[in-house]
DNA sequence: TTGGTAGTAGAACAATAATTTCATCGACGT
DNA sequence: ACGTCGATGAAATTATTGTTCTACTACCAA
């Protein structure tokens, strides 16, 4: 690029590289005054209806606003998008991220990232995800199923906890704060293969929750279906509702984390285990 | 229509009205086990990533899920609907929904959830605090030390890692994702005594990885300081300077998880863990 | 008035996307 | 083994959509 292209960038619309919806939100109240009045018609309707620039197409929005076609491409070609796709595109990223107030002043904080610093866009890559599963999570599990599930757990004298692999970690968590707080559990995940004896000590006045994410460990599962067929209350926490355990729950959550690279943080179902056991020794205080 | 259709309606999909984007969840989950193969893995998607039909095109959505772009539609029409536009506005619309819908909620948090729903409120703090720690986290960790603990890891040879009890459940998972990576660790917190013995093989061209918070296990601390005085270079995640196991590391972290009645998610931590764990690999690639 | 500039509308065009069709495959019952 | 029927994928067809182009209008200065 020559340096002429830059130097007019921030004057005219030269190519302007806006990377996010926030920057080009205030890239248009900046220019406000200078626009022509059917543009103006436009980025009013595009900060007021976000979403609906997200979702149309041309001609939708361009009935919305009153306009022709024609003007909607004008516009983007104005902010220096390359045509209405390209615009759309940050529309779209904007509604990804959910959360949109709350997100879009993070965004503004973004750390421009060094991008030859490989192992940092690794790390933002991670939190960015971290950060989606706890929203997604927030939002999904509903407050009934909590309860209802911690009261199962609640009535169970020993709460027997299964997971393998990778969910492993979270029952690990769990075994802890339930002994910190008191409560009797088992890990049935021991390395001994002594599983199968231990499970047969469990019975209807017990409780069980089983965590698996896919693909679903089947000694998970195996264990799962021997102690419903026992007669144990099961609640189970895994990320798809087609999970073989969600199948066989008496209550179960969807918690589906983001991925960054195709792997997946344990955050959101970590915190939405420890309030689970806090929630259970809440509870137990009570009967 | 003849009422023949109609009849059937419930059985198969005869142009059934499913008005929303929940109750076509509920019908997936229900029809599961008759979906044959491929619209199953559609299903699948579907549930999984909601967002990406909602935006993506008949064919991107077929590349992601790797199918051929008709199978797409006949999934839709499968279940009714008149083609794939159709079933897309389910999709759309639970999106705006949602952008409000959590806008309100976190709304919610300010003002209180319902008083005598004692779960719920442990649920919402939980969420919270995992929240707060990632926000923390994502600020307080520095992108230099970030990359040099990775780089100090991925010249081990070996990678020890060290924790016990609340740490436990970070290494654990390191454990498993460094050997999904095809790289070499040992977890040092077995349950039986030898970890001592695991540790004699330990030598400069290793590496090692200690995590430890507040009441800081000695066991770990006495690992740690063995561990550098035979020369392995050491890196930590912990939650103060004056840790012990700072002292003695080349590199550390501080993560201050948030906590909701004085438990601690790890959700920060782990992030922090897997990212340190790819980006170990990464640089792996590169030597 | 005239000539120039900037803005606009709408038709024409090119590209992309959704849908249908059809030949093939494979499981299952006879 | 044979035939039937639903499922499947590739390609043809149809529709929609984004973009460009050109002619027209309003406005301003000489």
């Amino acid at each position: 690029m020559p340096s002429l292209s830059e130097q007019s960038g921030s004057l005219l619309s030269a190519r302007a590289v806006l990377t996010g919806y926030q920057p080009l939100k205030e890239e248009i109240v900046r220019r406000q005054k200078t626009l022509p009045k059917r543009l103006l018609q436009i980025a009013t309707f595009a900060l007021a209806s976000p979403d609906e620039v997200a979702f149309g197409t041309v001609s939708s929005i361009a009935k919305h606003v009153g306009v022709p076609p024609s003007a909607i491409i004008r516009f983007a070609q104005h902010f220096g998008f390359d045509g209405f796709v390209e615009m759309q595109r940050l529309f779209r990223d904007r509604m990804r991220e959910r959360s949109s107030e709350y997100e879009e002043r993070l965004q503004s904080l973004n750390h421009g990232v060094d991008p030859d610093d490989e192992a940092g866009k690794t790390l933002e890559g991670f939190f960015a995800a971290g950060r989606r599963s706890m929203e997604n999570a927030f939002q999904s599990v509903d407050h009934e199923k909590f309860s209802s599930a911690a009261s199962i757990l609640a009535d169970g004298k020993t709460i027997y906890l299964l997971a393998r692999r990778r969910s492993f970690p979270i029952v690990s968590y769990m075994a802890y704060s339930f002994a910190k707080l008191g409560l009797r559990c088992e890990l049935a995940s021991s390395p001994m293969g002594t599983d199968g004896d231990l499970l047969r000590f469990a019975g209807p006045d017990d409780a069980a929750l089983a965590v698996s994410f896919s693909p679903y460990a089947s000694e998970t599962v195996a264990q799962a279906r021997v102690l419903r067929e026992r007669g144990v209350p099961l609640v189970s926490l895994t990320d798809s509702p087609f999970s073989p355990i969600a199948a066989i729950s008496n209550v179960w959550f969807e918690v589906v984390e983001a991925d960054y690279g195709g792997f997946r943080p344990l955050s959101a179902s970590m915190v939405l285990a420890l309030a689970l056991c806090v929630a259970v020794a809440e509870r137990k205080q009570w009967n």
